[in-house]
DNA sequence: CGCGACAATGCTAACATTGTCGCGGTGCTTTAGT
């Protein structure tokens, strides 16, 4: 019985299987939690065991534990990792790279009870065979890893990473542990809302990487801007990673820089596989001194030397920022992560933020789901004449805007919705989404804009108390940053980072930062909004602090 | 939203300005055709 399971045997199973001598406070409580069968959330960086929480609690508890991982070549990884670690075949990956034959040895591992591991992507999950013969299995455990995908991909890019608590209520609602490295309070709780979380144990370890000194270099003409990059990629010690936002502009950065004597290729999803393998290898075995990449370069990568991330442009969110830099100096040795900033390049990351699905298509699906339902999302699919993909984004924006619910028998109308409204709902719920979106463009805009110290504005983004100073950012250190200080001893009291608020027209909020004469709150319903100090102080009652009840 | 490519304009000759259009990031899947 899991109950039995103690912290001894833990320790035990976690040295003698998989070789981890120690264990730190925070895995031992995630993996009591876990074989507790409570649900689990773990926050912590590459390199600190985050994989443990899951794999010793899994190779103990009776039955299989399903993990959810987003790339097929992390999964292959994973499964040679821990078939290395125990020493037999008890991992495995279902996939679409499968072979027949190797499909149905897997599937007779699983349902045959050999298989303690099995890794799948959520569209995999999806699928309602696959879903149907993981049913008929014991799950004792369901793991999403890298469990920011939720937030960053399931609204557009990847809706199924929307689906997946269907997934999980249909395998008899097992125990659910998300881990990620990188994920702000807003993308937490967003994570414990979409996967149906129950009061899950919480660790949260500190996203301070002292080693990391952080720079913006600003620029208006674009021409200035990609010398200052090229001379800066050229001159710093490598291994380093140059992040730019497009993929031609890849291919130009590393042209150039091979130009220059430097070892340098371009990295993105337009390459040919068998070419972004080679890269990754030849990185990883230092016969690279540049790896130019767009945001496809970096999931899955756990280099421990790499010396520097440059950034070409603007990325679109400080989680993506914070994801980025911190492939850098994972050995805690120095490392630089310098931002090259135009505002201009903001405009792109607007564009990718912002776009809402069709009316038309929201009707159609709504209107099948009501004369039909319950339906499938495959029937569905049919009824509708929308591609899958397209249709799992219009499903998620009717079920979140509560004109759908989903049910064990597929998805069916809420008795009250009416067309016209459950369409008006879901393009509000659209429009929220986007204007979160552009909002954290815009704090990303405030960290390159900021005279304060940088460390404190990414620290408090995630929802950190901060000191005000670190001397390792280019504030600090050129003292705008403790003059900023200077001016924050008058700071206003009552306003600390995460304290709840309420907007009159917004709503319910958390309080993110706080500067000598506003404060930068994450409201529930329309993103992050500066608001100056004066404006509160002159009009009484525009914002309260504490979550007061809404109507009361 | 901002860019680059290309066409059209203005006006009377070789070219500068203005206007329009298309493009831009992440990966799973499945399937048709070599």
């Amino acid at each position: 019985m899991p109950d039995s399971i103690s912290r001894d045997e833990l320790r035990r199973a976690a040295r003698d299987w998989f070789g981890l001598q120690t264990l730190r406070a925070g895995q031992l409580e995630c993996m009591e939690a876990a074989v507790r069968g409570s649900d689990v959330l773990a926050v912590m960086p590459t390199g600190s065991g985050k994989s443990a929480i899951y794999q010793v609690p899994g190779a103990m508890l009776p039955g299989t534990t399903v993990v959810v991982s987003p790339l097929v070549a992390l999964q292959r990884d994973q499964v040679e990792a821990i078939n290395h670690d125990l020493g037999a075949q008890r991992a495995f990956a279902i996939n679409s790279q499968l072979g027949a034959r190797a499909e149905r040895q897997v599937w007779a591992a699983v349902t045959g009870g050999d298989a303690k591991f099995v890794f799948l992507a959520p569209e995999q999950l999806a699928r309602e065979e696959t879903l149907a013969r993981l049913a008929g299995c014991r799950i004792s455990l369901f793991v999403v890893d890298e469990a920011h995908c939720i937030s960053s991909w399931g609204h557009d890019f990847r809706p199924d990473y929307l689906t997946l608590t269907a997934a999980i209520a249909q395998l008899g609602r097992p125990p659910v542990a998300a881990l990620t490295a990188t994920a702000s309070p807003h993308v937490r709780a967003e994570v414990v809302e979409r996967l149906g979380m129950r009061d899950p144990h919480t660790v949260v370890h500190s996203f301070d990487r002292p080693n990391l000194s952080l720079e913006v270099v600003r620029h208006h003409e674009d021409r200035g801007k990609r010398l200052a990059v090229l001379d800066q990629a050229a001159q710093l010690r490598g291994p380093g990673l140059l992040y730019a936002a497009t993929r031609k502009d890849t291919e130009w950065y590393a042209a150039e820089l091979a130009g220059r004597g430097l070892r340098a290729d371009a990295y993105h999803a337009g390459r040919r596989a068998a070419d972004r393998a080679r890269i990754h290898r030849q990185f990883l075995g230092n016969d690279l001194d540049v790896v130019v990449a767009t945001t496809a370069f970096g999931m899955g990568i756990d280099k421990p030397d790499v010396r520097f991330v440059v950034h070409a442009d603007i990325p679109a969110s400080l989680d993506s920022y914070y994801q980025e830099i911190g492939r850098s100096g994972r050995d805690g040795e120095p490392a630089r992560a310098v931002l090259h900033y135009r505002s201009e390049d903001l405009g792109l990351q607007q564009f990718f933020a912002g776009h809402a699905p069709a009316a038309e298509d929201l009707a159609a699906v709504f209107a099948a789901v009501q004369e039909s339902g319950p339906l499938r999302a495959a029937a569905l699919s049919r009824e509708s004449g929308l591609s899958t993909r397209r249709q799992a984004r219009v499903l998620n924006l009717l079920e979140h805007s509560g004109s759908i619910l989903a049910g064990r028998r597929g998805y069916r109308a809420v008795k009250s919705a009416d067309a016209e409204g459950a369409v008006e709902r879901a393009l509000a719920e659209a429009e929220s989404r986007q204007r979160i979106d552009k909002s954290r463009v815009e704090m990303m805009r405030g960290y390159a804009e900021t005279d304060h110290c940088r460390r404190d504005f990414l620290l408090n983004y995630f929802g950190e108390e901060t000191s005000g100073y670190c001397g390792t950012c280019d504030n600090c250190e050129h003292g705008s940053a403790a003059e900023a200080r200077a001016l924050e001893e008058s700071l206003p009291e009552g306003y600390a980072v995460q304290t709840p608020v309420r907007h009159r027209e917004w709503g319910a909020g958390t309080v993110m930062g706080v500067m000598p004469d506003r404060i930068t709150v994450l409201f529930e319903s329309v993103g992050y909004k500066d608001l100056s100090l004066k404006l509160i102080e002159e009009d009484a009652g525009l914002l309260e602090v504490g979550r007061i009840p809404e109507g009361s």
